[in-house]
Order: structure tokens, then C-alpha cells, then sequence
DNA sequence: AACAAAATATGATAATTGTCATACTTTGTT
DNA sequence: AACAAAGTATGACAATTATCATATTTTGTT
């Protein structure tokens, strides 16, 4: 069992307000997991009792609509937390959360978790922060789905995944999405996504290269949004 | 000055959770607002500096997007309350809350909510819970801007106004929107608003008098959805 | 009651987006 | 290396939605 208190990216989250004493019980009661590209950690509907702390990897939280497609809402870098707000709420999950890569993820029981909270209150005041930062995007987010045209929403899905996961050394997009999943982030279908996408390859907005997309010219993606 | 220990609609939101000699505080420190229908109770980007409780009358919460269109995200009734999010990020607020009916609102000053916050575990884990229902709200709804069509989004539109906010003796819904606002409320163009409206109208799915929307059919309206 | 302004309605048309069919490429498995 | 399966690409077409123009109706003001 590692240790808490050595672990990197809990700096990064709410638990970055634990104490020695707190991570020590923490690292007590965690389990650990490792999760392959395309597995669940958890499903919509599901009941997770605790919440999971992403140490390495990129997932997707997402949605199955009435119409049989899955929309992708949030996709959760290492160092953020899942679940907190079905544990608040005390309520089943709903989203899914599907690794995007190869993941490692730690799971701290509600219990744990509930006694942080009521204990510690710089802990459960980062709690409340994260999730009002994700109201706000949620909220900034709906706007555009209904106000902006699918081009509009794939160039800025494009800028938003090469600025948040960076690129690799040859300058492509560094998260891989299949085509179907980035019609899911933009809310559309997967040949319109493939249509726009081939669409601003030819007019030297991106570069097409198999299933590596990489960003030309950034500003002149900017001014198509 | 009112008293708040003797105002009902304190029952609905987090604000139960206050104590005797918490609600004379925050009587005393209130101030209570009649705002008319249309005007502002606060705009996007303002500093807010507490929270609004809304004693009387319905508002909306709406995003401005950069197509110029008014983006509805919520709708707010008695007992709920405003500005929750800024208040917890310390942050000017995100969206406008314009009046849809005359209101009554009471201001309680950050200072003030923030001392509750510390001191009364229950009231902070209400809040706490509200702004996750509000979460999961923004996801749903962005799920369904994404996935649905206008026409969908519309009929749902209705059926929810009709739910939340009641109908007059004639039948008719009761909380009164503009084809602008629906339109904002669906993402659409009032255009296409208006002209769908028709064609239910036609369909005989609702009645339109005047400004007065009618839901004849629920049942066949919810089959569209 | 008369009028201007705003809101609602409708037509015509163009642009966007979805759907279905089909071809081509890549990937993983044996 | 061969093959099936999955993913990507493109064409053809239909449906949806936006935009612009123009009536018509309602509302508020004098």
C-alpha cells in the first residue's frame, strides 16, 4: 500500500488539505486501481460510495441521450477527483467515467471521505470550489451547445484539447479521441465530425494525418469560433 | 425589518438550517429589494458581494453568447436562492438574474453567509447540495442541447413550465415568457420558436391565445420528446 | 381613441446538419 | 501474412434550422 503523503497529484486536488494524520488514514483505506483504455471505473446509474482520486491518465464523464449517443460532458485530467458530487448528493452516479488511456486511480470509501469533510473544513471548502467551478463550465458549456454551430464547437474543442493535454514531439494532439468520441464532446454525429474535420484539413486549419490531428494554425481556428 | 424567522419561504432553501439566533442576525443585517418585472436583480460580471433570496416571483438566469443571443440556464422560484456559486469562488457572477414576474428578494452579505458557513455544518452541506442538483441539472440540460432537436427541447420546455410553475384557472401555463425568452430557454432562433409553437398549435398539441400557451395533450407532446 | 413601438406570425430561401449507403484504411487476432 | 472487424472517409440526399423580409397583432403612451 504507497503512502498518501508521498503521492504527487494530491497536490493538486481538494485532498491537498489533509493533514499528516488525515493522509496517513487515508492511505489506510484506499484501494488502488489500475484501469485500461476503454474500461469503466464507474456507469451512470451506478452507486460508487466514495470517490476516486485520478493519479495517472485521462478519463471521460459522459451521458447516454435518449437517442442512443453518448455525450461527453467533462474529460478529468490526473490530480482531479470523480464522484464527489454523487457522494454529496448521495445519489448514484450520473455520468460514466471511461479511461481514455491507460489509468491508475485510487478509491477513498464515503465514510473517509464524510469524515473529512465534517472535520476538516479547508477540505470540504475545496470540495465546494471544485464543484462550482464545474457549474460554471457546465453552465458556459450548455450556452454553447445551444448557440454555437457544430464548426464553431469542434474548433474550440480542438484549441481546448491541444491547450489542456498539450501535443506530442511531432505536434499532434497529445489525448487520442476516436472520431466517434469527439463527435460526443461537440455534441454531433460522427460523420458530420469527420466531414468538418476533413474540412479544415483542406483548408489548412489542421492536419489530418491517420488518426493524429494536428493544430496549423491556431489564431486562424480562433476566428472560426 | 422584517423577520426572517417569521418568512416561509426560508423553509425551502438551505436557509433552514439557521438557528434562532442566526435568523435574528441575519435580520438584521438583511435588505429587502422589490424588483419589477424585466429589471435586473444582478448582471453577468458583477460583483455580487452576498447572496439574494428570493421571497416572490420567478427570475432567469441567463448567459449572454458571443452571437448575441440571451442564453436561459435556469429558472428560479420562491425559496431559492441566488449567487450561491460567486459567492463560494469568490467570483463575479457568471450569469444575469433578470426578473420574469414583480419580485421581493433579501440580500444577506457575504460577511454574513460566510460566518453561517463556518459555524453551522448543516447549512453549509444544504448549500452544499443545492449547487450539486444544480450540477447535475447543467449536465442533463446540456445532454439534451446537444443531443436534441429544437423541436424536442421545445415540447419539454413546455411540459417543464407547466410542472414547475403551474397553470391558470383557464388552463393556461402560468408563468408568462416571451417567444424571445422560450427561445432562449430551447436555443433557437425566436423564428424558429415561434413557428414550431404554430405547428403544435396546428398539431393540436397546445391551444396559443394570444400570449397564452395551453398544453392539450401532454401525453402526445411527451411522445415527441 | 389614436398612434408608435414592440411583439408575434408567416413566407421564401439558404445554410447547416443528420441519415443512409458505400468505400477505403487501420487494427488486432489467429 | 491473412483476415475480419472496427474505424475513418465520402457521396447523395433529406430534414432541420437560421436568416431576412414583410405582415399582422398587441401593448403602452399620449
Amino acid at each position: 500500500m504507497s503512502k498518501c503523503e508521498q503521492c504527487i497529484v494530491r497536490q493538486f486536488s481538494s485532498l491537498k488539505a489533509l493533514n499528516k494524520e488525515e493522509l496517513l488514514r487515508m492511505a489506510e483505506c484506499k484501494t488502488s486501481y489500475t484501469i485500461k483504455k476503454g474500461e469503466p471505473i464507474f456507469e451512470e446509474g451506478e452507486v460508487t460510495n466514495g470517490i476516486y482520486c485520478v493519479k495517472e491518465g485521462v478519463c471521460k464523464l459522459s451521458k447516454l441521450s435518449d437517442n442512443g449517443k453518448d455525450q461527453i460532458v467533462k474529460l478529468v485530467k490526473p490530480g482531479e477527483l470523480l464522484g464527489q458530487r454523487s457522494m454529496i448528493s448521495d445519489e448514484p452516479a450520473n455520468l460514466s467515467a471511461v479511461a481514455l488511456e491507460d489509468m491508475e486511480v485510487c478509491f477513498i470509501p464515503r465514510s473517509e471521505v464524510m469524515q473529512f469533510f465534517t472535520k476538516n473544513n479547508q477540505f470540504s471548502m475545496n470540495v465546494m470550489k471544485t464543484i462550482c467551478e464545474d457549474l460554471k463550465g457546465a453552465d458556459d458549456h450548455m450556452v454553447n451547445m445551444a448557440q454555437k454551430t457544430v464548426r464553431q464547437r469542434l474548433a474550440e474543442t480542438l484549441i481546448y484539447l491541444e491547450e489542456t493535454f498539450g501535443k506530442n514531439e511531432d505536434g499532434s494532439l497529445h489525448i487520442q479521441l476516436s472520431r466517434e468520441e469527439l463527435a460526443g464532446m461537440i455534441g454531433t454525429a460522427t460523420e458530420s465530425c469527420i466531414r468538418l474535420l476533413s474540412e479544415l484539413n483542406k483548408s489548412d486549419h489542421i492536419e489530418l494525418t491517420g488518426k493524429k490531428i494536428t493544430l496549423l494554425d491556431k489564431n486562424k481556428l480562433k476566428r472560426l469560433t
